[in-house]
DNA sequence: ATCGAAAATGAGACCGGTCTCAAAAAATTA
DNA sequence: TAATTTTTTGAGACCGGTCTCATTTTCGAT
């Protein structure tokens, strides 16, 4: 690991001053270097493997090029979308991802915020905040966060999923196809739950229907996937017992649905015959489960890819921090597979 | 977004020279300063709301305190337990993660390794490099490359998976539950079909049975896990409905292990009475398949912890580039699940 | 109270770029 | 060809920490 060559070693080589070689690698497009100087310079950057310092040069002009993305947990399954979502973006701009886990615990939030500060991060993009942080705890940089809270999105910009329509798109489709006693399982965070259950709420009301509060099952949250899976094992096997047995369930996330077809499995219902089962995040786990799993797409890929779109917006605005926040929604879709289907006939 | 704090202003606040109030923030323990005089410096930090810069700071010490991850792809579902292994280990030491992705593509690997270099990154974990990168290439810095390719295994310190003791554990047990038709589907890289079908050869002929060509599957190699599975799907099917249908199913990774549950369903095979599948990496969505995938668990995240603790160790130590590379090889746990049991009495 | 060693503090160079501004060179115009 | 404009180049301050080394303070032992 010996010396690497700085400018001054290139600019010396090459016979110019440190300056005109700067302006060579600079990222500012203000490079006015004839094209003889230019090549001169790279020859002699290149003969002695130069690469320029970024600590350097964000120290003078506090650019990193780093974006981070602070989020609750990498292990999430549908984490890794959201990631490539903003990454592909980014990559495009010359911008780095740093990641960071919460792991739903404020205080790691918190710290996780200083950090991004004392590396000089350019741009933030920030997962649901918890509620213990303060709106004033934010860092003071160009940030999208991505939550339908509002104290949140009065004062930043925002990207954030229709759940609320897609849990309606979700119950639409399932009535659509004959079934009026729908379960619905409920999990994440509370405020998650409570949406979701005001949109079963609003849409069994609209259709008419009688709602049953046996049908509404909540999955109290874990932290990792698994337990997740497992709990909610426990608590589905109960509903799927019940003498009242809904025709269809609804699960606000897959893994509450993928759980909900393995238990009708192991419970000997066959799906989507006695049993149609719904889940809502589409991961990769949805489509290639047995039978595949009709899912509710948050589209977390596109969701990444505009908060990192309109993140680089504003760092390439002058007092974009000025600005009204702007607050976008990103729709849902339904993704219709193997384990939904018509209601079964009554047994003759 | 008005000028922050340097350290000059918290130490003409706290009355003391910019040395001393350095010492307070510097991360090197020779921090000999008295209580009282840090509680005031603290305090003025506080009050001015000071944040180091690292910018500055790396310019100086030559660390930044961030490490990189070169990966394929962090959409591959087995990625986020790797990156979660490695940064709840770095976070303990006060290291951050940069994640890049390469697509398998051996110029945008190139163009990382150089971001890697520009951003005076202080380590470097390298997933699986390309044959096309030559090891004259690999960045001048304490790095662990997960790999077990020789030529990387002889310069650098590697953590690889003992995949064939994986692929042998797997088909140990099935043997042990009667069968003696085994299917294989190999997917993945070219290097990684051709050492596990050398695994499965080598199995067959030390357990004494006879290979039977048709009932080793080549998976052709998609980017995308989704693509991966769909291609699956066709060729298990052959498999299937060929008269001599092999009663167990060995799958060299978790997507073409799902991918031959949900084909065996829609075939009307019976899992595990008519076929036993064994899948290879124990993903989430393993767990979560109906029936549960029973799989080879290649420990991922231990994987992740354990290459990220070489580094730090590396990082910490002088002169690790001189020493002799470290190659670990992390052993792999068979996790049996619904999907495999005995083989079926023949009928009666 | 005095001395010596250890601990705490301060001064200032230094890291390697970027940025400003002025000077030099080249291109254009008269 | 001279004057003017435009482009290119160079000099040197600057960013905000860290690091070295000398100086001052503190403290226990005499």
């Amino acid at each position: 690991m010996k010396k690497s060559p700085t400018l001054v070693d290139v600019a010396k080589l090459a016979n110019t001053s440190k300056a005109t070689a700067a302006r060579v690698f600079s990222r500012s497009k203000s490079a006015n270097v004839r094209l003889e100087t230019k090549a001169r310079i790279l020859e002699a950057a290149d003969k002695l493997g130069y690469s320029p310092n970024l600590s350097a040069a964000s120290l003078r002009s506090k650019k990193t090029y780093l974006i981070a993305l602070c989020i609750h947990d990498i292990t999430n399954p549908s984490s890794p979308s959201l990631i490539r979502g903003i990454q592909d973006e980014l990559a495009q701009h010359g911008y780095d991802l740093v990641v960071f886990n919460s792991d739903w615990d404020p205080n790691k939030e918190k710290k996780n915020l200083r950090a991004v500060v004392r590396n000089q991060i350019d741009g933030l993009i920030l997962q649901d905040p918890s509620d213990e942080l303060d709106v004033s705890e934010l860092p003071d940089l160009p940030s999208v966060i991505l939550t339908s809270n509002k104290v949140f999105s009065a004062v930043r910009n925002t990207v954030s999923t229709d759940t609320v329509g897609g849990v309606k798109k979700a119950l639409t489709y399932l009535h659509s196809m004959g079934h009026d006693r729908i379960g619905i399982l409920l999990g994440g965070s509370v405020s998650q739950i409570i949406n979701r259950k005001r949109a079963y709420l609003d849409f069994y009301e609209g259709a008419g229907l009688k709602v049953e509060e046996r049908l509404i099952v909540d999955v109290p949250f874990k932290t990792r996937a698994s337990d997740t899976f497992i709990m909610a094992k426990e608590l589905i096997v109960d509903l799927m017992r019940s003498s009242q047995r809904p025709s269809a369930i609804f699960a606000s996330n897959d893994i509450l649905g993928l759980a909900a077809l393995q238990m009708a499995q192991i419970e000997g219902l066959q799906v989507p015959r006695d049993l149609s089962v719904v889940g809502m995040d589409d991961l990769f786990s949805a489509e290639s489960a047995s039978p595949a799993l009709t899912s509710v797409s948050k589209h977390r890929f596109e969701v990444g890819a505009q908060a990192a779109r309109n993140l680089l917006k504003q760092i390439n605005s002058e007092h974009s921090m000025e600005n009204e926040p702007i607050n976008e929604l990103v729709e849902c879709t339904l993704v219709v597979r193997d384990s939904s289907g018509p209601i079964a006939e009554v047994d003759v």
